[in-house]
DNA sequence: TTTTTACTTTACGTTTACGTAAACTTCCGC
DNA sequence: GCGGAAGTTTACGTAAACGTAAAGTAAAAA
C-alpha cells in the first residue's frame, strides 16, 4: 500500500518537479499540506492536487486558472446556488478549451506528419542519389 | 479569391493577436516579412508560419521551440543527411509530445465530466431540499 | 492643407513561474 | 556530540512574452 503522507521531496522526486516549485505553489495557494514542527506533510488529496497542477500546466493553464478552479470546487461543498452555477460555468468553459486544444494536436498530428513523411523522401533521395 | 499578400493588421485582426506580438515573433525570427519601404508586408506562407506560431502557443511550445522547428526545416530543403536527421528526431519528439498531451486532456476530460456532474447533482439536491 | 489613420522604431515596464543564494533549524547516523 | 542531509524562511534575480509609452513617417481623407 502506498504511504497516506509525503514529504516535500517524496512529492519532487515523483513528479520531478524541484521543491522550490511546490513550496511555490503553496505560496500561490494551491496546495495547503500540514505541518509536524516546520515541516510540511503532504496528504494523499494533496498529491491529487499537485497532480492536477502539473497536469494543468502541461496543458498550459497559468497557476492562477488552476487556483480559481479549486477554490470554486472548494467552496462548492459548502456553496450557494450561485457558486454552483459560477462552477458549472468554468468546468464548461475548460471543457470547451480542451475541446479546441483537441483540433489543435490534431491539425499539428497531421502537420508533422506530413513533414515526417517528406523529411523522409528527402532521405531516401540522398542515400539514392547523393547529390 | 483570398489576397496573396496582408498588412500586419489584416493578420492582426483575422488571428486576434496585437500587432505588437507579431513584430515580436518577427524580432524572434521565427517570421521574416518583406518590406514596401518600411512597412511589412507578410505573404500566404507568412501567414500560415504565424497560423502555427499561434497554434503552437496554444499547446504550450514556447516561441524558442517554434522557432528551432521552422529553422530546422528551412535548412532542411538545402541541408545534409545529419540536418535531416536532426529535424526527424525533432519531429518525433514533438509527436511525443502531442500523445502525451493527448492523454492528459483525456485525463482532464474525465475530471471535469466528473466535477460537472457532482456540481450537477448538488445543484438539483438545492433545488428538491433548499437546506 | 491639415488631420486622421496606419505604420514604424526604441526602450523601458510587467507578469508568471520559478532559480538561486543566504542564513538558519532539526534530525539521523556514526 | 558532530557532521551532513533535508528541511525551513527571506529575498533578490531571471527568462519569456509581450504591454505600453514616446516620437516619428507616410499616405489617405476631409
Amino acid at each position: 500500500m502506498s504511504p497516506s503522507t509525503f514529504s516535500i521531496s517524496d512529492l519532487a522526486s515523483e513528479f520531478d518537479v524541484t521543491t522550490r516549485s511546490i513550496r511555490f505553489y503553496e505560496d500561490q495557494k494551491l496546495l495547503f499540506p500540514t505541518r509536524r514542527g516546520q515541516t510540511r506533510i503532504y496528504s494523499g488529496p494533496d498529491r491529487v492536487r499537485l497532480k492536477l497542477i502539473l497536469r494543468g500546466k502541461r496543458l498550459g493553464f497559468s497557476l492562477a486558472e488552476t487556483r480559481e478552479l479549486f477554490e470554486l470546487w472548494d467552496e462548492s461543498t459548502t456553496g450557494s446556488m450561485k457558486q454552483l452555477e459560477l462552477l458549472m460555468t468554468k468546468i464548461q468553459e475548460k471543457k470547451m478549451a480542451l475541446e479546441q486544444q483537441l483540433k489543435d494536436i490534431a491539425m499539428l498530428q497531421l502537420e508533422l506528419d506530413s513533414a515526417e513523411s517528406r523529411c523522409q523522401d528527402a532521405m531516401n533521395e540522398l542515400k539514392n542519389n547523393p547529390a
